[in-house]
RNA sequence: GGCGCCAUAGCCAAGUGGUAAGGCAGAGCUCUGCAAAAGCUCCACCCCCAGUUCGAGUCUGGGUGGCGCCUCCA
């Protein structure tokens, strides 16, 4: 498949170490919080690159890491460290925050259809690991230590801006009121590896270390997770835009320090939600998350589709305007899922191939996910029989994860739980209230006798009592809205 | 200030040199006493300027605008 790499700037045919198998990692949630529909939107653009690359027939090893600790890679930095923030705000400990937000956090990937990676690993739980690379990097002379902190050596690095053509004078070191440069750096765009003295003397977390007692920077944890899960090689890097730069960047600058060859080839990554305010942050502190598009009575799956329409590599204005069209869309297409003929029939194989080949081409082609979604409508509009349009969906879900079929299921059974009530080649189809299925009859007879008023009079009043009442071919339909 | 991404109809979006897919919204028609649903039909010269080319939304150069990063954030 086709895949832009943050790396190269560039469309690239999508390679692997080993071939037919995929090393992922994803940049994991920072679980002082909920997680906003922002970060969801990465995750689920992720989840979709990981499914097609299982569909396209690579066996994927996923990682994923939980920030669970070291978020401030900056020690000039004044602000409060975020876990222990959560922790007073709500009146528990550290690592309770912790645990209930990731718990919130996969209950959020699982309402959304976002798979859980093969191995989900919280940064505190591989502090020795952290260490390990520290002292790796300390014995290869890439780090230094400095006012009781240990620091990575920028200036060692032939390239150290990998992204993008950053010049270290470049650099809007303290811009921010409040951000003092840190003095004991040698070099502008050092970073922190593994603290002991900090801003943060009240940080909860602390660990013994060769430097003393501290805690690990915020990069290591990542270079740490992947470099024992994912191995020396990784295939595929993701995460938000935002974590480029400083991020990644300082990631490849330890794991490749470290590891003392090339690391990671392809990354991706995905852009923002943005509101008409700009980007939906979770420091901003004003947030939507999905427990919240639920109580206002949308389908966290309708904000899955709406992502998908989108692409990921192009930053996308979430408003409920955009929701609403989103959730009419999707109820539309799933209507008409649930009208197709469920009996089997031999399938069209050359259509099937066809459409499959279609998807395939708009999925391979840097995840064209809007594109694949037009291609549900052309399978709708295909002349194959049901039968093959039907397994078509089902195997497009496998990677739109929509729960198209499921959805479409749930229609139809509530169509057939529909009871029907026939006088005199008139048939009442409702939930089978008698005296429902009565009124509609007097309305019957008062249209059969031109009586409208008299018909729509009933009409009203069964919409009064919150039943809609629709004309149908030989009869009428009604349910309770 | 530096760096990066993006720029197609009201909104989302396809398009990788040959006379603008699809979805939502909107308009019209069919069906219907009306309404709803459904079906059919209609709806853009692609941010600007210059260049390359027989031909550019698509390539090149220069602008403009939006967003992001440089400071914890997907």
């Amino acid at each position: 498949m086709l895949l832009y790499n943050s790396a190269t700037h560039k469309k690239e045919e999508f390679t692997t170490h080993t071939p037919g198998h995929v090393e992922m990692y994803t940049c994991g949630p920072t679980v002082y919080h909920f997680a906003h529909i922002g970060n969801l939107r990465s995750y689920i653009m992720e989840d979709v690159l990981e499914k097609f690359l299982r569909y396209d027939g690579y066996d994927v090893n996923r990682v994923m890491n939980i920030t669970d600790v070291g978020h401030l890679s900056s020690d000039a930095d004044t602000g409060e460290d975020k876990m222990l923030k959560g922790a007073k705000r709500e009146h528990k400990t550290v690592m309770e925050i912790a645990q209930y937000y990731t718990d919130a956090f996969f209950d959020d990937c699982r309402k959304l259809n976002i798979k859980t990676p093969d191995v989900v690993q919280p940064a505190t739980g591989l502090i020795d690991e952290f260490i390990k690379i520290v002292s790796g990097l300390i014995d290869k002379g890439y780090a230094y230590v400095a006012g009781g902190n240990v620091y990575f050596d920028t200036s060692k690095l032939e390239r150290y801006y990998v992204f993008n053509d950053h010049d270290e004078e470049d650099l809007a070191v303290g811009v921010r009121e409040g951000v003092e440069e840190d003095r004991n750096k040698r070099n502008k765009n050092d970073f922190v590896l593994w603290f002991t003295k900090s801003k943060f003397e009240d940080q909860a977390l602390k660990w013994d270390s060769p430097w003393g007692v501290g805690y690990p920077g915020w990069h290591i944890e990542c270079s740490g997770i992947s470099l024992k899960y994912n191995g020396e090689y990784l295939d595929l890097h993701c995460g938000g835009i935002d974590n480029a730069f400083p991020h990644h960047t300082n990631e490849i600058a330890q794991s490749e320090s470290y590891i003392g060859h090339p690391w990671c080839k392809q990354w991706f990554h995905v852009h923002h939600l943005n509101t008409n305010s700009g980007k939906m942050s979770k420091s901003k502190g004003e947030f939507l998350t999905v427990s919240l598009l639920e109580e206002k009575g949308y389908d966290p799956l309708v904000y899955r589709f709406f992502c998908l329409q989108s692409h990921y590599r192009k930053g996308l204005v979430f408003s409920w305007e955009n929701l609403d069209n989103a959730t009419v869309a999707f109820n539309k297409l799933i209507a008409k899922i649930a009208a197709l003929d469920t009996a089997v029939e031999s399938m069209d194989l050359a259509e099937y191939e066809r459409l499959d080949e279609k998807f395939r081409k708009a999925l391979g082609n840097d995840l064209s996910t809007s594109l694949g979604i037009t291609v549900l409508y052309d399978v709708l509009k295909s002349p194959a029989n049901d039968t093959t349009k039907l397994a078509l969906l089902e195997h497009f879900d496998q990677v739109l994860s929509l729960s198209l079929l499921d959805k479409a299921a749930v229609v139809r059974e509530e169509q057939k739980k529909q009871k029907t009530a026939s006088q005199g080649g008139y048939t009442i189809t409702g939930e089978g209230d008698p005296a429902v299925d009565a009124l509609v009859l007097q309305r019957y007879e008062a249209k059969k006798a031109k009586n409208f008023a008299e018909a729509d009079r009933i009409r009203d009043e069964l919409r009064a009592q919150g039943i809609e009442v629709t004309d149908v071919p030989g009869g009428a339909s009604w349910k309770k809205l």
